[in-house]
DNA sequence: TCTGGGGTCCTAGGACCC
DNA sequence: TCTGGGGTCCTAGGACCC
């Protein structure tokens, strides 16, 4: 069996641990820049505003009414380990899938024990951390998931709900469930499922798997194996490493300088190359992107892209940096006012195993111990003395990629100098 | 004035090779 | 007038997730 555990409107959740007076009212927290609503609290979905509604489309009435927060992710990232750590008393096999979903594995435990199990893991969470989550037991993950919706919306499963593939009570739930609310299954499969018929997620579970991978693809067939009961969507291993590794910020507002571009892809660059080293990465090729703000039509558009090679796997800030700065070279246009930009850093291979070419073998082996050198160095400033102690190029008063977060709370659980100010009210 | 920032996997189609 | 067949690799783009 596998449990899908679930942070109910986690960013809110996080919220309110620190400040109890938000419990009952309408909360959201905003995505970077102010810019949409990316998490609600229960309160603020029965007013009818949507996940990523804009911020600046709300009805007036309802921005009186609600408490829109500036998010806080040195906040909701540490609440997130912590959740994690105490999982991991529960079970040996955590995975991680996003800041507030975990599957957690029960191979090898008693299954008749495992919702008791269950109900306790949750209510140690709560207990620790003050974090609200609901759990779906199931044997696949996709049915983990319906589970742990039927746990988050049935108030009689108080939190925690278990489904067995061949139970009556799952198939009632699959055939009240539309296609559309299983995982995996968006606006666009459901479309072509409704055009074969295909309206429920009972109706998907019983759907020819043959025929489905033919009329979509392998993925939704694993669905529909794992609707059945049967595993088709592997565990990974925990903190594997990221295929690709992007850092992309919106401005603040909007600019057309090219010296502005290039201190925002130095921005994203370093922190891009920081991300890399910490997971033990080497990248052959950095993507830098540009583009102006789509949803003004009235403004001339322009978007582009570049991928620029390096001469060997690197994670050294200085040689990423030289690459973006190339890319921004390449694309950069005059006459348009940019919204955003991002480097990506693409064909990463494990350092520990990176090749040496003759060249390197024999020349380059010194500068590369003295680049890994410095860049240890500049990790450890930026760790023990706060991020931006070292940096790369001038830093420039008033930038365009610094970002607007006007309704900001603090660093509760990590940071002393923070726990104490009171700032939302 | 203001519309996020990450990721994954899969498929189709072109380039290239023999 | 005539112009193979099959394989691999790579990239762009679609669709989905949180």
């Amino acid at each position: 069996m596998i449990a899908l555990i679930d942070a109910n409107s986690f960013y809110v959740s996080c919220e309110r641990v620190f400040a109890p007076r938000l419990e009952g009212r309408p909360v959201g927290v905003l995505s970077n820049n102010d810019g949409c609503i990316v998490a609600r609290s229960e309160e603020l979905k029965a007013l009818g505003v949507a996940m990523g509604a804009p911020r600046h489309l709300l009805p007036p009435a309802i921005r009186r009414q609600a408490v829109l927060l500036s998010s806080n992710y040195a906040l909701y990232g540490d609440m997130s380990r912590r959740v994690n750590a105490i999982l991991a008393e529960f079970s040996p096999d955590v995975e991680v899938y996003s800041i507030d979903e975990s599957f957690v594995g029960f191979g090898g435990f008693d299954p008749a024990a495992v919702e008791g199990h269950c109900h306790r893991l949750r209510e140690t969470v709560r207990r620790d951390t003050g974090i609200p989550v609901g759990v779906g037991v199931a044997p696949t993950r996709v049915l983990a998931k319906v589970a742990n919706r039927a746990a988050k919306r049935m108030p009689a499963y108080e939190g925690v709900c278990r489904l067995d593939a061949e139970a009556p009570a799952t198939r009632a739930l699959l055939e009240r469930l539309p296609a559309t609310a299983v995982w995996g299954v968006a606006r666009r499969t459901g479309e072509r499922l409704a055009l074969m018929g295909i309206h429920t997620a009972w109706q998907l579970r019983e759907a020819d798997p043959e025929r489905i991978r033919r009329a979509f693809s392998v993925v939704l067939e694993r669905i529909v194996w794992e609707l059945r009961g049967h595993p088709a969507i592997a565990l990974e291993d925990l903190g594997e490493a990221r295929q690709r590794l992007m850092v992309s910020r919106s401005f603040s507002r909007l600019t057309g300088e090219r010296d502005e571009l290039a201190a925002a892809l130095r921005q994203h660059g370093a922190q891009a190359a920081e991300k890399l080293r910490r997971q033990g990465s080497l990248a052959r090729a950095v993507l830098v992107f540009v583009r102006t703000n789509p949803f003004l039509r009235d403004e001339p558009q322009y978007a582009n892209r570049r991928v620029v090679p390096l001469a060997r796997p690197s994670d050294d800030s200085r040689e990423i940096l030289a690459a973006a700065q190339r890319g921004l070279a390449a694309i950069h246009r005059e006459g348009y006012r940019y919204q955003k930009c991002g480097v990506m850093l693409l064909d990463l291979v494990d350092r520990e195993r990176r090749q040496l070419s003759l060249l390197e073998a024999t020349q380059g082996e010194a500068a590369r111990q003295c680049s890994d050198r410095l860049m240890a160095v500049v990790d450890r400033l930026n760790r023990e003395m706060g991020r931006d102690t070292v940096r790369f190029g001038l830093p420039r008063d008033n930038s365009a990629w610094r970002l607007r977060c006007e309704r900001l709370t603090s660093r509760y659980t990590t940071r002393w100098d923070e726990l104490m100010r009171v700032r939302i009210g």
